[in-house]
RNA sequence: GCCGUUGUAGCUCAGCUGGUUUAGAGCGCCAGACUGUGGAUCUGGAUGUCAUGGGUUCAAAUCCCAUCAACGGUACCA
């Protein structure tokens, strides 16, 4: 028997494990900030309830987990945590609205795992649900802001790029094709039409193109058949998507101009300019958030605004490639999704933070100052008639609110201190006889170590090297100590 | 799902168009030089059913077929 993973899953380490818990902390605050309060629900729903229809087949929808309980009820592992809010959301009517959480969770997609992509990860949403007033919307872009400039992000690092479902509607009525038939569903060829143009960044304006016109063969060979689109609509859209300018103001006065004759199309740039408006307001600048015709979000249930992160500052990976991370925040409004339970219009908006690729944005961008650890001492134990002393001053600076650990393993000074090194502990604690007798203890500073080692070639100025470890009597334990952290 | 590439030590890989031996290197790991000190240096050491199954051949890590797995591209992703 093998001990193996099942593919895209991982076992998180403490280094991993404290980052993201430094991570989550940071952009809990910022939500908290803005009166998002905290809730929970089951990984584990009814697969009906979270969105995935089941015909009476044993073989569960595509991309989800799902399986009979023993009572023989299709469940599944949640896909998202919008899907669970907008059940509670329903079966909670007394609840107060708007009605603003945000919730932190593992979610499961049973897809191909890819660089950045798994099958167990974490989402940390804010949603509010009840309100159908813009500022809502435009309070999820300063959330992301705020989120990311907590983290350390500065002005020009990131960019969240708004547009809105109602301007891509307007836009496909323009071109002559009907966005949705006469249930509210989106048609085959309006869906084969936002593909296309989801896939901009990775395929340019030639490639979407195609897509849109009779199809496209890519490199492999593979054909994927397009969207049957007439010159001229293709010629629209490309213009649509053409769209740019200096500020939020010349975007939506060319997006306002070229769906002038559709009332959808209007109603979704005057929403984007209520956002604007508020935005700019508060100085959140078209370096922080910038219309984008470009974004789609998607297909599933966005009816208004959407929005999606990038991060702008550029990134290489451990062996110096370029590396593109996609959305790290992205969302958008659903008024339509709770209406499946109530039977009635419920507004709603929110994001969803990729905790994962974040991490792993600022870890390769070596932002992340976490420590591997969570002790800060380690006491080593040299001699081991001294074990009972050793034990007490563990203790004490436990009672001192200090983390420190005894090394409770086999083997030398040597490595003991490797110990200590590897696991990133700053500080060390000696004592053999020569202390013992003097009633003193040696305290090493493996992290200024760590700096000097760089510099030192030989081993003899390496072992002299001044200031990495000094002697104090036991009594000045604790100041030295938390002297010594403090730096 | 489809197309392609790869599968040799914990990791990264070398091993040319089949035949020098008991299959190599670097990194990492362990031990020692340094007996009370992490790094560096030096010395020594451990580790492989050459992915699996079959075939061709006097001879296969090397060629052929199948399977599995990984990676890349593409599609799908409510």
């Amino acid at each position: 028997m093998k001990p193996r993973l099942l593919k895209g899953f991982r076992d998180i380490f403490s280094a991993e494990y404290l980052a993201r818990r430094w991570m989550v902390e940071t952009v809990r605050k910022v939500y908290e900030r803005y009166g998002f309060v905290p809730i929970e629900t089951p990984a584990l729903e009814y697969v009906d309830v979270i969105g995935k229809y089941l015909p009476d087949c044993d073989k569960a929808e595509e991309g989800i987990f799902a399986f009979r309980d023993s009572d023989q009820s299709w469940v599944a592992l949640r896909y998202d945590l919008t899907a669970p809010l907008s059940r509670l959301v329903a079966q909670y009517p007394n609840l107060p609205h708007p009605f603003r959480r945000y919730q932190l969770g593992l979610v499961w997609r049973d897809e191909k795992p890819g660089l950045g992509r798994f099958r167990e990860f974490y989402q940390f949403d804010i949603d509010t649900v009840g309100s159908a007033s813009m500022a809502a919307d435009a309070e999820v872009c300063m959330v992301i802001c705020d989120a990311l400039q907590a983290l350390g992000f500065a002005k020009g690092e990131y960019l969240v790029k708004i547009n809105n479902r109602k301007v891509l509607n307007g836009v496909l009525e323009l071109a002559g094709i009907p966005p949705v038939d006469d249930k509210g569903e989106f048609t085959a060829q309006a869906l084969t039409t936002l593909r296309a143009v989801d896939k901009l960044d990775r395929l340019g304006f030639k490639g979407v193109a195609e897509l849109l016109g009779p199809g496209r063969r890519d490199e492999s060979g593979d054909f994927t058949r397009g969207a049957g689109l007439t010159a001229e609509a293709i010629a629209l859209i490309e213009k649509y998507l053409g769209i740019s300018g200096k500020g939020r103001e010349e975007v939506l006065r060319s997006l306002a101009e070229l769906v002038a004759t559709s009332p959808m199309g209007q109603e979704g740039v005057a929403e984007l300019r209520e956002m604007c408006e508020l935005l700019s307001a508060v100085g959140y600048d078209s370096t922080q958030v910038t219309v984008d015709p470009t974004v789609v979000r998607g297909l599933s249930y966005y009816t208004g605004p959407v929005f999606e992160t990038v991060l702008t500052v550029p990134c290489r990976d451990e062996h110096g490639e370029p590396r593109q991370f996609g959305s790290i925040f992205g969302g958008g409004r659903y008024d339509s999704l709770v209406e499946r339970f109530l039977g009635e219009k419920m507004p709603a908006t929110g994001v969803s933070c990729g905790l994962d690729r974040l991490l792993e944005a600022m870890r390769l961008l070596g932002r992340i100052k976490t420590p591997k650890a969570t002790s800060q001492v380690l006491i080593t134990t040299m001699d081991k008639s001294l074990m009972a002393h050793y034990q007490k001053i563990t203790h004490d600076l436990r009672r001192a609110g200090i983390a420190c650990e005894m090394f409770l393993g086999q083997g030398n000074i040597k490595k003991q201190l490797k110990y200590a090194d590897q696991w990133d502990i700053p500080l060390a604690i000696i004592i053999g006889s020569n202390e013992m007798a003097r009633q003193e203890v040696t305290i090493k500073d493996l992290r200024k170590g760590r700096e000097l080692a760089s510099k030192i070639e030989d081993r003899e100025t390496w072992k002299k090297a001044e200031q990495i470890q000094v002697t104090v009597p036991l009594s000045d334990i604790f100041s030295k100590v938390q002297e010594m952290l403090k730096i």
